[in-house]
DNA sequence: TTGAAAGCGTTACCAG
DNA sequence: CTGGTAACGCTTTCAA
């Protein structure tokens, strides 16, 4: 049996309430005793208990990431970013994948309810997010990241969607094309986004918005292939992705019908994944700062769980900044 | 307050006792009291608190996966392999990233054993590890994953990575190169055995080693990167490198030259990432099945915590395979 | 400045 | 079958 602080009280020959606040720095404690009770701890190598401090406190330090998948490569960087955030405040991070699906989130939802962490940062993916807003009614700080969720008002960051694929249709507009493909995501708000900020940017240069030219996709390698396949039926010279995954089948698909990118076809992507820069031609792409997002998230949920932030929700909404790089061809005026 | 096993007994006039055997399934209830329990259980819309059970049990069901680098595209599918494997049996996964090092492993062990973590799996990555060793000593299971640690035996999920560099380097002499490359990794066993299986080929086939034609490495892209260019200087005609993102760098530094993948130079990698498939020309290399090791030490740990598996730690070798893709040149004699 | 004692919400043992 | 009650290890009044 590991030493408890009755151990170490006896050995210091003090009660447990002062081993207790030498342990926590709380409260007066004579400079000899505090002196003893640290060399009984010492001699005992006597550590905390941290699950009968939690039941006392309330409070576990340790909070929840929960996300679709973290094989999908935009995510790792924000986990990243999570838990160096919170490292630093000595928290530990729980990491849940969903899948998108919101069975698994609820049962998620539920589990780290009962395990009481004290917070969770949720990238939602489901449009069923009632489990989240129960854990929000019982008390437990959630902020979502990436993903807003209707009808509720979240503390959340953001990356300004339809700004990013404005910008990105208008610079592929500027280098000439009048004929851009679109491979749209599943139904979540950035996707939905991302579509609203090509087809705006779009109906600004008076070029008409084609259904056809928009494909459906899901924000995998495979359905950026097929779209591709089905937007160079349609005679496009370039394509926009909804994410860089989608555009890297995209490109997959384009050179395998021989064509050459970017001479022939255009492509820019979405998200900024490590992949983009490595690949040839390098991914001229929609730069998210994932990292931040996830510190940032963290960082927020931190000042809530600790009530140094207190009143409404906030959003925070960062510009995502087009990266250009080889797949759409010469560095255009865009270039910064 | 939420409501607490005792409003339940209280509702259901019965004694918290009775409540906890409900709870739990255990010991015997009458038909009827049971359904006046699971009534009030309802009404009250009650949930167990797991700190407090946690605290009486023991138990946390919450375990940690210990890695250098959530953002080394390696890792993530060993999580996820491991979070899948664990979900299953309602437990947790808390994500540790190390860096690599050695203070930083100390500090998550120290803290991990404080909230009492039903066991870990960890990925080595410092040569000092008395931290983890500190944790069997204390009771808690561990597994290792990917790479050993030395002096003492404890449940292992690796890859044979003699045999897979062993084969790569044989595969490249196949192919009737002589002048092979080799970019090393860091100081741990995996890139150890790696460079050992690429030694052993080339002598096997009659080639020596040559000091110079090993270039140092870490793992990262950068140093794939500068090895590749050293190497270029001796005329190799071949690079195997110690993981596929070093390959990956080499990859972009032949280009550079201007020389071609594989006409002029043949590269092969270690690992097999997402990214291997999808980069051009397509990455030949090691295939380790991530997933599976995740899920397999997971399954292991399990076991260990829950008891099913009693006796001698053990080690579980997985061998890894070649992938034999586009940068080789024609796919040769050896696939399968 | 210190210690005793009452929780925190469960589990588990022991009578009944 | 069921209900008390003593742990589990710590925090936090409250007196002294």
């Amino acid at each position: 049996m590991p030493p408890t602080i009755k151990d170490v009280a006896k050995r210091a020959k003090v009660g447990i309430s002062t081993v207790s606040r030498v342990l926590n720095n709380s409260g007066y404690v004579s400079p000899k005793t505090r002196e003893r009770v640290l060399k009984a701890i010492e001699e005992l190598n006597f550590e905390p208990n941290y699950l009968a401090k939690s039941l006392s406190s309330g409070k576990t330090r340790t909070i929840a990431l929960i996300l679709p998948d973290i094989t999908n490569p935009f995510f790792p960087a924000i986990a990243r970013g999570v838990e160096d955030a919170v490292k630093r405040k000595e928290y530990h991070v729980i990491l849940c994948n969903t899948d998108g699906d919101s069975q698994q989130e609820a049962l998620h939802a539920k589990a780290l309810r009962e395990k009481a962490v004290d917070g969770l940062i949720f990238t939602a993916s489901s449009k069923n997010n009632k489990h989240v807003l129960e854990l929000v009614e019982v008390g437990i700080p959630v902020v979502l990241i990436d993903r807003r969720v209707e009808g509720n008002n979240l503390d959340a960051v953001l990356v300004d969607n339809v700004a990013g694929a404005y910008e990105a249709t208008k610079y592929l507009i500027g280098l000439g094309h009048k004929y851009i493909g679109f491979i749209a995501g599943p139904d979540v708000t950035t996707a939905l986004e991302r579509q609203e900020g090509y087809c705006r940017a779009l109906k600004e240069a008076g070029i008409e918005v084609k259904e056809k030219l928009i494909q459906p996709g899901n924000f995998r390698y495979e359905s950026g292939y097929t779209g591709a396949l089905n937007l160079l039926e349609y005679g496009v010279t370039a394509i926009l992705a909804a994410n860089d995954l989608m555009a890297l089948g995209a490109m997959r698909a384009i050179e395998e019908k021989g064509l050459r990118i970017p001479q022939d076809i255009a492509v820019v992507g979405f998200d900024d994944i490590p992949l983009a820069s490595l690949v040839k031609p390098a991914l001229t792409t929609v730069n998210q700062p994932a990292y931040q997002m996830g510190a940032l998230a963290a960082e927020i949920l931190l000042e809530r769980i600790e009530g140094k932030r207190a009143g409404e929700p906030k959003e925070v909404i960062l510009t995502p900044s087009l990266v250009i790089r080889e797949s759409c061809g010469g560095r255009g005026r865009w270039q910064t």
